[in-house]
DNA sequence: CTTATTTCAGTGGCACTGAAATAG
DNA sequence: CCTATTTCAGTGGCACTGAAATAA
């Protein structure tokens, strides 16, 4: 697909792309790798990083995980309500009280998320097949500074 | 059905997390950034990315830039057209003939991206502050290897 | 009363699928 | 006939806003 249009002369200096347009890019290119990976489990993309964030800190309320993926608590909140409906997770009162009901990953929902994650892996493994661990632990260290430096609370 | 879990015991221990997760995740805070800066313009984060690649390769037809973002080729045809009667963008007939229109931008489209590009800029330099030169160089090739490798007709 | 979490109800941007018209 | 691009029409997942109930 070398779509040739004009050679070079009315082309500006082709210029690096902004961080934020790559991330877009590689977003929208995993994204449906793995939609498609996760349909055979009927897990969204979005339940699925609703369970693994789970997986990492278990007992977070529904409200921590909407500040988490940056959504409004109204959306993770049915997120979080039709997981439980399938047996995913499930929730219990936190101790401290308040309405804040705690999320749990059921015994399910750990085999279903397990079954994700090699999926995942599979994407993952295709995608930095070219990608040496130096510029891999580059890329972890920069995203993950990068979220923070975003965080909706500074931080 | 039996719920037990204990506080810390049972929690693995907090693993790194998948690259695509940190990318999902930045990507969320990114656009929530992004669609906050650009309303002021009137245009979205999609209508912009599909201005920011056409000032790098102008001329490129709907179907090129549907490939190039990742989505159907209707879906892209539709932000073309709005952006078209909006005149951001104009097209014409490719030269090699066929139903072909590539698409250009107009000075109005130049100058509205020009204004978006400083907001982007005001992001990007919040999101990098504490990133190095060398982890940012890091950052660019390997998201664009990790894009190009996820390409949909592989290269 | 104020604040945070959760829930209920309605809305909309946006990409999807299907199908058709055009052009080589 | 076959393929690619563009266009028309309908659909749906998903996150949004607004408002209310609950609890400290």
């Amino acid at each position: 697909m070398t779509s040739r249009h004009s050679p070079a002369a009315d082309q500006p200096v082709k210029q690096t792309p902004r961080l934020s347009y790559l991330i877009y890019r590689l977003e929208r290119r995993i994204r449906a790798r793995l939609d498609e990976a996760l349909v055979q489990y009927g897990i969204t993309t979005t339940e699925y990083m609703a369970l693994s964030e789970l997986l990492m800190r278990d007992g977070l309320s529904s409200a921590e995980l909407a500040r988490i993926a940056f959504v409004t608590p109204q959306a993770m909140n049915l997120v979080v309500r039709d997981l439980e409906q399938r047996g995913l997770i499930h929730r219990d009162a936190h101790p401290d009280g308040g309405r804040v009901l705690r999320v749990h990953l059921t015994h399910e929902g750990q085999a279903t998320l397990r079954r994700c994650d090699r999926s995942l892996d599979d994407i993952e493994e295709n995608m930095l097949g070219e990608v040496d661990d130096t510029t891999r632990a580059a890329l972890t260290e920069g995203l993950t500074l990068c979220t923070r430096a975003l965080r909706p609370s500074a931080g």
